[in-house]
DNA sequence: CACCCTATGGGAAACGTTACCCATCAGCTT
DNA sequence: AAGCTGATGGGTAACGTTTCCCATAGGGTG
């Protein structure tokens, strides 16, 4: 008894054999391609399915497409991102298209790898969801494959973009919260050193928003920004500082809602209560933030049409590759929960 | 001016032809195979940063191997899915394999498509995590493609399996809350009809250790399990069957976490308090059952362990496949917060 | 009736890599 | 000196698919 040796793949050959046609022409047929006569195709067809033939996307691969399209997530973790994928995938459901994801991880060396990975594998596309990697690191990879970029501001002429307006997402925060009454607003942001990261990425451009949306307001004076990074720890560590102030702010507007549950947690340390001593906005409406038992007021990407979009202008660029690049901004709504409300008399 | 018509990549050849020796050669060295001298490789290596070759996947696929590594995840929105991708990255590190995600999504259906897709796609292993399909399917795959699947107990002499001793997990719950003081324990259970899965999804097992636990420590009579669904709702539902009982229980085991947050918010709408007039545990020990704000007992699964197993076990048989099929089980933990307390007087 | 279309089908050469095998050569052993 | 060995390098035929082209046949046109 030895090892089962996978029996060896139907080819396209076999399938040509059993229906007594040309390999060229079971190709026809697979890619429904000009030159075949209905008959032809329904006796193809019988014989495929008889057999149970699968094209192997290495050998299409190898002269042409793969039927595979390439997706780069940076973190997994961030719920924010499956919506994204759901709109990607909802729009290529009927393609023949395969989505393949991609897991980003951490910072630019990992960025580097996947996207080559994906590049060597003959993928036909790729959505890159909120890259770190530099300009022309982008580029450079836009032009071996058609590309679209998501969640990041800049764009350029070889690859699309699809980016919600986080300028747009701050301004609705601050104005919700000025509404409410308040005044000393502050913002923790992510810090950012890379000069053109400073301005493409959408952390830069929420603290930008949250800014010009004070100024806007008459507040310039009560502009307080705090530099952490996007995380819970931020966000604790940002609100320390933000309650240590002599004139501590009444509200708090977290870049993310992960830095919101940090700053939550610095909240209830110091023995203060949300809204009641200060209200709390996160952005990205990320599935905790619905929890009964947080109930965060936050920001709302429409994560599935950003997903959708890139898609669509994905299978565009693959059908054109030559063609002008577009960008695509979508609009986010703001999500009012129960961490804000009205300033302490 | 004309589309930039992506420049031909870098071949074997041309890198064969700058460093004066055979394609062979340079095949030779790619892999680390066998005879090639000290000097032929330093002057191919050089040869290959030179010119920036990279090997294409495809064009290797079609011979043999992809270097290519397929883990399906069912549910992308779990955070406890990332725990076990970082477990394969990790472990597949310094390798030459790459890790490719395929979104597995909504059952059966789904899942033939995307294990299809990976083996098209000539993929040289797949983990299967929490996979729903029926045995045979499984099977089915794992003889056209070495496989590991993660999270799944019933074994096959065709694939190796990796998963937490979920019935161990849940009579830690169990324990803990009998230790507490508790004797009326109820559990919310994950409905399942499928009879192959009944006895092999982590759900039943976790079911399966409650009973099993509760007749342990004698408390047969008070055994009580509301069948709904892991997820938010099921577990508000099953609370609110439990708490309308005559004689309602004192404490809640949900199978899962997100079962425990609908849960905790059916527990507040009734004006409960908790730890005060009800315990309550979940399972997974997901990133939000650690927010201060939520701060629930649960079990953790090692899932960087669980992760990194299977990828050992996939090299492994990559290496054999032949080989006999092997199951790993690793041990869960109790990580106790607030959610649970001694029960009311 | 000669000519030229168009529609349909197939032959064969790629695509980039690997694996099998053979050739060569230097250094030993008889 | 002939024969053997092991180490090194290369020639070449696959792998499964697509694509470029050519062949054929039938039908319409002049």
């Amino acid at each position: 008894m030895e090892p089962p040796a996978a029996p060896r793949r139907v080819t396209i050959v076999d399938v040509a054999r059993h229906a007594n046609v040309s390999t060229t022409a079971v190709s026809k047929v697979l890619r429904n391609a000009y030159g075949a006569s209905p008959e032809m195709r329904a006796k193809v067809r019988r014989a495929i399915d008889e057999l149970g033939y699968r094209p192997l996307a290495a050998a299409r691969g190898l002269r042409g497409q793969t039927y595979t399209i390439g997706v780069m997530l940076p973190d997994i973790r961030n719920p924010f991102f499956p919506e994204i994928l759901d709109g990607v995938t909802g729009c290529l459901e009927g393609t023949d298209y395969q989505v393949l994801l991609g897991p980003g991880g951490n910072g630019e060396k990992e960025e580097v790898r996947v996207t080559d990975a994906m590049i060597d594998r003959g993928m036909d596309g790729l959505v890159l969801v909120a890259p770190v990697s530099p300009r022309d690191r982008l580029e450079h990879v836009a032009s071996a494959v058609p590309t679209v970029v998501v969640g990041r501001h800049g764009h350029s002429p070889v690859y699309d973009t699809v980016a919600d307006d986080d300028r747009a997402g701050a301004a609705l925060v601050v104005r919700h919260l000025a509404e409410l009454g308040h005044r000393r607003i502050a913002h923790i942001e992510h810090h950012e050193t890379d000069p053109t990261r400073a301005t493409e990425m959408p952390n830069a451009q929420r603290a930008d928003g949250y800014r010009r949306a004070m100024r806007d307001l008459g507040l310039d004076g009560e502009i307080d920004v705090v530099s952490t990074s996007y995380t819970q720890q931020g966000g604790y560590e940002g609100a320390k500082q933000l309650l240590a102030r002599p004139h501590r702010p009444t509200a708090v507007f977290a870049g993310a809602d992960i830095v919101a549950m940090g700053v939550l947690e610095a909240v209830a340390e110091a023995g203060l209560s949300v809204p009641g001593d200060l209200s709390v906005a996160g952005y990205d409406n990320t599935t905790f933030a619905a929890l009964g038992q947080i109930s965060l007021t936050s920001v709302d990407q429409a994560g599935q049409e950003i997903g959708r979009n890139a898609a669509r202008l994905l299978l565009e660029r693959i059908a054109d590759r030559g063609r002008r690049s577009v960008q695509v901004r979508l609009s986010p709504t703001l999500v009012a929960r129960r961490t804000t409300d009205r300033p302490p008399a």
